[in-house]
DNA sequence: CTTGACCTTCCCATCATGGGAACCCCCATC
DNA sequence: GATGGGGGTTCCCATGATGGGAAGGTCAAG
């Protein structure tokens, strides 16, 4: 089987295949001799848990953990156990972290007339006027990740907003 | 004020200043006669603008359109709702997806023995023997952000593991 | 006049992913 | 047998926000 049917039937992208590979998550792919990769049933196999795995927020690095468990068949469950609580207890305080911003902003937000007046207390806040709820968080860098183009940005919907 | 007092002053790091700067986020600083970036108390006061939006988890992009609307004192506060509350939007869809991995995932590891033997349900579940609620989730990128350094990674602490 | 703290620009790395160019291969159809 | 289209291959570039670090200029205090 080639790449794009791997792919296919995997659900990770061929591009991403030939990475992984590339980085060493999963062993090097047989060639044709034309230099084509050959996939197994096995292959895919393997390229499946991969993606389940992402598709659970862990790590390409993780990933590399699982896969070498996964293969182990002597492994001590608690080692698995022990990653998968350390990856609920790192998803559940991102949690807890956009929920505040999103907290925050939606208080702020409710407190906006929305209407065609300057006011704001929005910018308000942002600009510092007054306590600073927002002031407190000391520095957080990236906790947002990259978003697709394309998933109807700023623009229209603006739900319930005029009327306070 | 030099780049670095301006800094400390705002919560902002030089480098990201100069980055900001460099992408037309802030205007172009004005400079000494040797080169050094010069910034007023006003700077400041737009630097913290910018790192407060940040800790709200706007993009540079929407900070871009925070900032004009900051500056322009006609705007409309239903434009500023609008930003605020599509941010909020797009905040919970991206808790949501959080909560969705760390459930299915806890939920696995409770059904986890965490001992010595093999048998873990984690990576049945990953090895996708049976229903597969994980393989429903059609491919999403990139969820995560990336993390810092030496937040105390996978090793050691797994909380209420042994013991099921 | 030296030292050390600061500034400058420029390049590199992150992480997982996609886009695209330039080129090669295979199979089916005319 | 030629040709066309839909594969494959490698390699480079971009993303977003951030830090690291090198090489070199500047400034103030001792």
């Amino acid at each position: 089987m080639n790449i794009g049917d791997a792919a296919r039937a995997s659900g990770v992208s061929a591009k991403m295949i030939r990475y992984y590979e590339g980085i060493g998550l999963i062993p090097r792919a047989g060639r044709t001799e034309a230099g084509y990769r050959v996939y197994s049933e096995q292959d895919v196999h393997s390229l499946r848990f991969v993606r389940r795995a992402r598709d659970l927020g862990f790590s390409v690095e993780q990933i590399a953990e699982l896969l070498a468990l996964w293969r182990d068949r002597d492994r001590a469950s608690v080692d698995v156990k022990r990653l998968a609580s350390e990856h609920v207890r790192v998803l559940e305080e991102r949690v807890a972290q956009l929920l505040q911003m999103a907290e925050t902003l939606r208080h702020l937000a409710e407190h906006c007339h929305g209407d065609e007046r300057p006011e704001c207390p929005i910018i308000d806040e942002l600009a510092g006027a007054g306590n600073g709820t927002v002031t407190e968080a000391p520095y957080k860098p990236g906790l947002l990740p990259r978003r697709k183009a394309g998933t109807a940005a700023t623009a229209g919907s603006a739900p319930a907003c005029h009327g306070d």
